[in-house]
DNA sequence: ATTAGCACTCTATTTTACTGAGTGCTAACA
DNA sequence: TGTTAGCACTCAGTAAAATAGAGTGCTAAT
């Protein structure tokens, strides 16, 4: 028997104790992946390739007298090497986008929308990284009067992008002087990301004394204000309570437990979920690799969605380790999807 | 030995029972009662109360040979009559104040950081119900042309509470057509509640057919897809696992569950409690008065906060009806007139 | 009206025994 | 050399039985 043979049959193995694991969430042992091989081989050639994996960490016993379990490793390696990889058919996208759009345009709302639904197609939790005008290039400046030393700054990342906060200024300021302010601002400043304007402006400032050093000044006081006040970026999260319904997390409510204190440290989870929700494709943490306390008997995939090409945002699926990562794949990918498109022909629509 | 004594003496023994059953989680027996009396009755006489209590629907017995346990009644009894309303010193308030008010003028970080604060201090899940323009009464608008067709429509109900909508409208529209727009919508709708601005700009529509026709129907147009986008209101939620560490829910994971589902459900739980709280003062629902699937185990406290005078939004705190409601009752009312407080500071200030 | 005394009830805990799933190992086999 | 039957062994889980003890309700005395 060949190499690669030995290696098929040890996948193939892997793959039969994962899939009945994560459907029935007890040990699983030899004599039942001997029936479902068709009895090609024996319960007692299992046992002995059961060694094997368990010695190469990707399968644990509970204790001497229990099937097989798999370890984070051995999840990892069925998700890298051994899960075919599943897409949604055209027509499941399509049913998806028209539960997910809402009747007006709102991203908010169709972030919102798509958080739900991926939640209840998953019976897990779900997530959703909202995008805030502070990862995106400043496009265009309001300011409005409100009170008599208040204004209100909105900033225009793009069409879905806004963002608006009341800023106190020293002095007040006329409707016209607001406009005009408002004018050299976006002239000013569009097309530079958020993240370099401060710095843009006090470079100006500090290089030339020119006629405009007063409007600099201005519009540095104001930013200042508006992007202090803005977040990095939000989290929507849905579905917990599907994780806790988990035989994991029922069984032991010490585990429930750590599980809610974990999601309920959102800003610890947004930092950890933002790292992975931007780039290509679906990635997948499980168990330790999650490195956010409490969650560490959890898994989670991402998945980002874009306007014009760019990732603005991600959104996935957290729940036990013990899940089905071929269809939670397939379900956060195809979300993705469809959030990208519906935002794309939103954009396409209005030009 | 009077009725009232009597009475009295009823009340006092409900209060230690329910006290201790706050305490330890434990059914409270006879004899515990009668040590923490002095002796002065003993065990047996307290046993005789305790029928009676119970036969008055405010205590009940886990089983035959158990202490007793407060009912909803009993709870309810103790805090319409038998606890002491107490307030927080004034020096707690000004630490809490301190503790909630964020570096800028930002309402909604001023929202979140009570939800937090409330939560940590009480050790229950804590919520906002969030003001939204809905609620409030029109004061300003302003148009702001984004792409081709699509206008950015902010609404200011006052200075803290703005709404800010991408709206996409049939004929595309120039900046000074825009603006126009806006003064009209703001000398014709300023000072209107929220709710009848449709309906006023429909009843205008019908009865003459004037010179401002089309500007009528712009505005009406453009108000419907802006109103339709606002939330009524917005359910901040902080401090789940907190509930979900206290003994009854640890014991019982089905329990735990069963809450998170409650809480899961925001629509449901957000139509609950904005019912509670508007009013004045501090309301309570204990058990099954709280009347949400699944928080039928829960009790809340609810209390507003108001900027000038008006009540715009509430919150308060969540968790077993087995809590401690005199000192609940207290941070509650504390964090709302905090809220208040630091709101109309705000209002002062900028004025 | 209050209380001491006592039998009684019922949960919770501990103990013991038992069952059975699943293993690892050995020896035989192809 | 890989595969397999056979078998002793391990150990969680369950059930049954015994025990402890907290707390009650009732009665009769004060």
């Amino acid at each position: 028997m060949s190499v690669s043979d030995f290696e098929q049959r040890r996948k193939r193995i892997l793959e039969l104790i994962i899939e009945a694991y994560v459907a029935s969430a007890a040990p699983v042992g030899s004599e039942y992946v001997s029936k479902k091989l068709r009895s090609s081989l024996s319960p007692a050639t299992i046992r002995n390739i059961m060694v094997d994996l368990e010695e190469a960490g990707l399968l644990e016993q509970p204790h001497t007298s229990a099937g097989r379990v798999p370890t984070d490793r051995g999840y990892r390696y069925y998700v890298d090497a051994v899960m075919d990889v599943h897409h949604l058919p055209q027509e499941e996208l399509r049913q998806m986008a028209a539960l997910i759009e809402p009747p007006e345009l709102d991203v908010e709302e169709l972030l919102e929308r798509s958080g739900e639904a991926l939640s209840q197609l998953t019976q897990q939790a779900a997530f959703v990284v909202a995008p805030t005008v502070k990862q995106s290039t400043m496009k265009q400046v309001e300011l409005v009067p409100l009170g008599v030393r208040k204004i209100l700054c909105v900033m225009v990342a793009n069409e879905e992008i806004v963002s608006s906060s009341v800023v106190e200024v020293t002095e007040p300021m006329t409707r016209d002087e607001a406009a005009a302010l408002a004018r050299f601002m976006t002239t000013e400043l569009a097309g530079l990301p958020f993240g370099g304007l401060l710095e843009s402006l006090e470079r100006r400032m500090l290089a030339q004394s020119d006629s405009f050093y007063h409007l600099v000044k201005r519009s540095l006081d104001i930013l200042q204000h508006a992007l202090s006040t803005e977040p990095e970026e939000r989290l929507l999260l849905e579905g917990a309570s599907y994780v806790i319904a988990q035989p994991e997390f029922l069984r032991d409510p010490r585990k429930a437990q750590e599980l809610l204190r974990g999601l309920d440290a959102e800003d610890v989870l947004l930092q950890r979920l933002r790292q992975d929700a931007g780039g290509e494709g679906v990635r997948v943490r499980i168990g330790r690799e999650v490195q956010v306390p409490g969650l560490d008997e959890c898994s989670y995939l991402t998945a980002s969605f874009a306007i014009h090409d760019e990732a603005i945002g991600g959104l996935g699926v957290l729940g036990p380790r013990r899940m089905d990562y071929r269809r939670m794949r397939a379900l956060v990918e195809g979300m993705s999807r469809c959030v990208t498109d519906v935002l794309s022909r939103w954009e396409r629509e209005s030009s």
